[in-house]
RNA sequence: GCGCUCGUAGCUCAGAUGGAUAGAGCAUCGCUUUCCUAAAGCGAAGGUCGCAGGUUCGAAUCCUGCCGGGCGCGCCA
């Protein structure tokens, strides 16, 4: 077990804080964090300013006497009081080489999470019968990335593909197809695109609801939504419905088209999934028409709770604190989505026992997951069965917007395709590698052009991946091509790049000599092996907080300390052995925490590029 | 109308629980290096943290009100 030096220094200071102050010290906070100027130390504790107020103390003086009742146990070169009352802390080159001995092992010091029940992540979101477009690209890779991160810390994941596999729309496109007479064995995703629209296009002379969105001032998405949806058209829904009915009584024929459609449409959602590099298979699909049976009951439940009540007809449930209620059964009898997200979540709950259930959806539904939240707490699945207490998050993403900052469209205005978006990547990336190919000194000039490709697909991905995960996630971000693909700056490519040099690095130093102790005595191997200690830490920090972005600029601080380390201190010329040793073991510890880090990000790490 | 969300350098973005002079990258300018290395590294300049109040020893961060952008608002998903 590794311990980590963070927390010893902190126990430290909260009993010489308790011993100072004479009370237990097992409540103390030090606020320990790492300096934000290197000049002043390792670490900094600023809890005596806090601490020294409530207690009627000064400060500085607290701060002073807790310094000389503190026995950081060989730890601290130096810790000194500074400004109002901050404690600053160094640290002797002993405990740092100590600590970096304990975590340079094959598990890089990560320590598991703590946490015993599944995580269940809602990601990706397909509709049957639609394209992947730009807007699945987030749910599928956010999503993707906190399961890598929870898979990492030990925890068990189910991937959730809630498709859109059931319910009108899909109805809409199943009749247009077998009214058109199309042999659904041959079926393509061609012809089902141009089902999907045709059956939107047949829907075009209804405008109902657009006056009803027109009546009841709705923003200009929702707007242009049911314009270009037009569910309300009265004939093809008639039809549709018809064809919906039959599948729902159990249709035997229709219920074997109906599949052909669903696994043309996977078929190609899969091959997608992989060029991205996402573990998304047909094993992580449990679509809407996966609760369909459910549905019922679940309705049934809330009515038996007294938590839904009627309402013209339609069955809601409401809120205390909220005019909005939620809609779950239709006046006609039918059911929503938000009664197949209420069964999903049971399911999640009570079924996978998942104590922490996740949803990537883009920040337009937090009204929508507010609602079902709530109604789950109401009901009562806010525990698992062994009594649990779950958490619900809303992963609320913001959009992908294009140079003039709306959304990301096609010159024609059509939605962006993920497989046009890709393609450009790769081809970006791909030129990147063969222009640097050229250049004889470097090592990918021999390389075929399949390798290349290889290369280019890695970096491409890549590039796209950690430009989407490297800010906060609710913000907005434009899509620019060009600066995700550079090799400088934060960008993926950099990233893989060093993680390549050291490789490289590695490669001609002839590995890794066995034990050789870590030596720190320049500046830059100390900084080094500091950040590095850090790992662990941004982990955990990263998973509670569900934010990749956190060890993405973790990673790029890394890489840049690497890089000035590797400026200034010559490893394989170094004349003393030892030191060479030391050096090649620090590079071969950074080499491996940034593939790992990549690999939680689900960036590939070519070994040259 | 009601609600949610975002606003930090020219651009793209970091800034857990309030802490020291608000930090990176790109772009701009300057410097170093014929190097073990796959051309990087170092430094400078660049800021009314949207605006105005408030809370306190101390606010980009917490509270209130404005301004601006985006989004959402019962029988679609």
């Amino acid at each position: 077990m590794t311990i980590n030096i963070q927390t010893s220094i902190t126990q430290a200071l909260q009993k010489g804080f308790g011993a100072v102050l004479e009370t237990p010290w097992e409540s103390i906070d030090p606020v320990l964090k790492k300096s934000q100027n290197q000049e002043h130390g390792d670490f900094q504790a600023n809890g005596a300013m806090g601490l020294g107020k409530r207690n009627g103390q000064n400060p500085r003086e607290l701060a002073e006497k807790v310094i000389e009742h503190t026995d950081f146990d060989g730890l601290v070169e130096s810790s000194e009081v500074a400004g109002p009352g901050f404690i600053n802390i160094r640290l002797t080159n002993d405990a740092i080489v100590m600590q970096l001995e304990a975590m340079s092992g094959e598990c890089l010091g990560v320590t598991p999470d703590a946490g015993t029940h599944p995580v269940a992540i809602d990601l990706c979101g397909v509709n049957v019968a639609k394209q992947l477009h730009v807007g699945h690209l987030r749910a599928t890779i956010i999503g993707d990335t906190l399961a890598r991160l929870f898979e990492r810390l030990g925890r068990k994941v189910y991937r959730e593909n809630h498709l859109g596999d059931w319910g009108l729309p899909i109805a809409m496109v199943l009749e247009r197809l077998i009214s058109s007479g199309v042999d659904l064995d041959l079926l393509s995703l061609h012809d089902l695109n141009i089902a999907y629209k045709d059956s939107q296009l047949e829907a075009r002379d209804d405008f109902s609801g657009v006056r009803a969105a027109e009546n009841l001032q709705s923003g200009p998405h929702r707007f242009a939504e049911l314009e270009e949806q037009n569910t309300g058209a009265l004939e093809s829904q008639t039809k549709a419905k018809a064809v919906l009915n039959a599948l729902q009584r159990g249709d035997e024929s229709l219920h074997l088209q109906w599949e052909k459609l669903i696994d043309c449409t996977m078929r190609s959602v899969f091959a997608s999934m992989d060029l991205l590099h996402v573990k998304i298979g047909p094993e992580h699909s449990r679509g809407e028409s996966f609760y369909r049976d459910l549905l019922g009951s679940v309705v049934q439940e809330f009515k038996d709770s007294n938590l839904a009540v009627e309402d013209n007809g339609a069955m809601v449930v409401r809120f205390k604190n909220r005019e909005r209620p939620m809609l779950i059964q239709k006046s006609d009898g039918g059911y929503l989505y938000a009664t197949t997200d209420l069964a999903a979540m049971k399911f999640r709950t009570q079924t996978l026992c998942a104590d922490t259930v996740i949803y990537v959806v883009d920040a337009r539904q937090r009204d929508h997951f507010k609602d079902l939240f709530d109604a789950a707490k109401l009901i009562g699945w806010d525990k698992t069965p062994d009594g649990e207490p779950i958490e619900f998050v809303h992963i609320p993403f913001g959009s992908v917007l294009g140079e003039d900052k709306k959304p990301l469209k096609t010159r024609s205005g059509s939605s962006v395709t993920l497989q046009s978006l890709l393609e450009e990547a790769i081809e970006k990336g791909t030129a990147e590698v063969i222009k640097r190919a050229e250049d004889p000194k470097s090592p990918t000039h021999t390389m075929s052009k399949e390798e290349l490709a290889t290369i280019g697909r890695q970096i491409g991905i890549g590039a796209i991946k950690y430009a989407d995960l490297s800010s906060d996630l609710v913000r907005d971000y434009v899509f620019d091509m060009d600066r995700m693909v550079a090799f400088e700056g934060n960008t993926g490519p950099y990233i893989q790049y060093a993680s390549a040099r050291i490789s490289s690095l590695l490669r001609k130093g002839g590995g890794v000599t066995g034990v050789a102790p870590f030596i720190l005595q320049e500046p830059q191997e100390r900084l080094l092996a500091l950040q590095l200690l850090q790992y662990n830490n941004v982990l955990h920090d990263t998973v509670k907080h569900l934010e990749p972005h956190r060890l993405c600029t973790w990673l790029f601080e890394l890489t840049e300390t690497f890089s000035s380390f590797y400026q200034s201190c010559p490893v394989l010329k170094n004349e003393d052995p030892k030191i060479v040793s030391s050096r090649l073991r620090l590079a071969d510890v950074t080499g491996r925490i940034i593939m790992d880090g990549l690999q939680v990000l689900g960036i590939e790490a070519p070994e040259q590029m």
